[in-house]
DNA sequence: TAGATTGTTAATCGATTAACAATC
DNA sequence: TAGATTGTTAATCGATTAACAATC
């Protein structure tokens, strides 16, 4: 009963994956083996219905009066998202910010491998960060071309992450996750994902004000 | 013709605040001191329409025949978003990434100001992070209730967010800026700002299949 | 005044929710 | 079989875009 997965999903879709994948993950730890929409729907604070019309978009993988296998719906999902595959990914800037992600543990887990670090410190090329070398960006263009790299993790501050950028585009990058604060100019492509941080911070003292919420 | 403010605002136009803010904080850089909503609309990629409506939430700005003056929309917009304030913040879990976010600059200049740095560490506790004393987490009740705290960054494991966050809720914390992987409960009037950092990856590998860009 | 551009209403588009036939 | 719940269509809701009168 699978549809072809050619027709556009809306970004809303999108982005409710993750949150689905997370939920579901909790479900098979605790050893639950099937779930209803009904049930999804309680615990995760979607519609039952925008439920099914998000899973609907890839195809039927419930069962009429039983609901979804967790398993099978945690693996299609991880499926759609593309985390069954392995990535190589490089980060550029390993200023805190840079160190923190580069420390983070996780990512490994869901198959973003951290292959290079680059940063024009001279202090600290050479040195590692969790097994992993920090190269002068000089490297970033003979390292691209002979690691299978997929992913860039974009962590200078934001004068500096276009010009970055312009240079990651042709070398083949088609994934950019961004924690500079600035809107980057990248072809159809490619993909931007912008963590802006200020942005959030803004958001939340928006809200402070009591009569705004 | 400023309208009453107590109308909802949506969070489609909340979230492109701090991108209009971002946007006319360089054009005021750049000595410019009009912009049409046609103007504006070429550098930032949203519609002419789109823009003057969003402003229009929050009143006239604009002047018919003229455009809007960039420093005064630009402060107006800092007001809305509450910036034009100063807030205590305080950082709980000074791991790699706490402490990438206690060492982010930029923070203090929007009035975002971190007063304190909790954690559980012993090796740590008692030292500074730019010059900010990092204590142990039996104190952040005396700390929120002496230091009049708005805002708390959660930078702990998705294990333990939930249970700092029902400590910080009843001292009267109504913004949480949460970093960890987990969907925080929270009554109505706490505003939760979420980095899901592996949230970002899956997307990003999502459109790494060629097809679906 | 004439031209430009806003503020605002109306039209369109897209996303969410409701309903229910299909079917396990 | 009867009950449950999906898959899917239709209805609703909300957000974006278009259009244009108001007015600087």
């Amino acid at each position: 009963m699978q549809k072809a997965t050619t027709n556009k999903i809306s970004m809303a879709v999108i982005r409710r994956l993750p949150k689905y994948h997370r939920y579901l993950r909790e479900l098979l730890y605790q050893g639950i083996k099937r779930i209803s929409s009904k049930e999804l729907s309680e615990i995760i604070g979607f519609t039952a219905s925008q439920i099914r019309q998000d899973f609907n978009n890839f195809g039927g993988f419930g069962q009429q009066g039983y609901g979804y296998n967790v398993e099978d719906l945690y693996v299609e999902i991880g499926k759609i998202l593309g985390i069954d595959g392995h990535y190589n990914t490089i980060l550029i800037g390993a200023g805190h910010l840079g160190q923190a992600i580069a420390n983070y543990a996780g990512f490994d887990d869901y198959g973003f491998h951290l292959a290079g670090i680059f940063d024009i410190d001279k202090n600290i090329i050479g040195s590692k960060i969790q097994n992993v070398e920090v190269m002068p960006m000089e490297n970033i263009s003979k390292f691209v071309k002979n690691n299978n790299v997929s992913i860039a993790y974009i962590c200078v501050n934001a004068s500096s992450a276009q010009k970055i950028t312009d240079t990651l585009v042709p070398l083949g990058i088609r994934a950019i996750w961004n924690f500079a604060s600035v809107d980057l100019k990248v072809p159809d492509n490619v993909t931007v994902e912008n963590v802006h941080l200020i942005d959030h911070l803004m958001t939340l003292s928006y809200f402070l004000d009591e009569q705004k919420k």
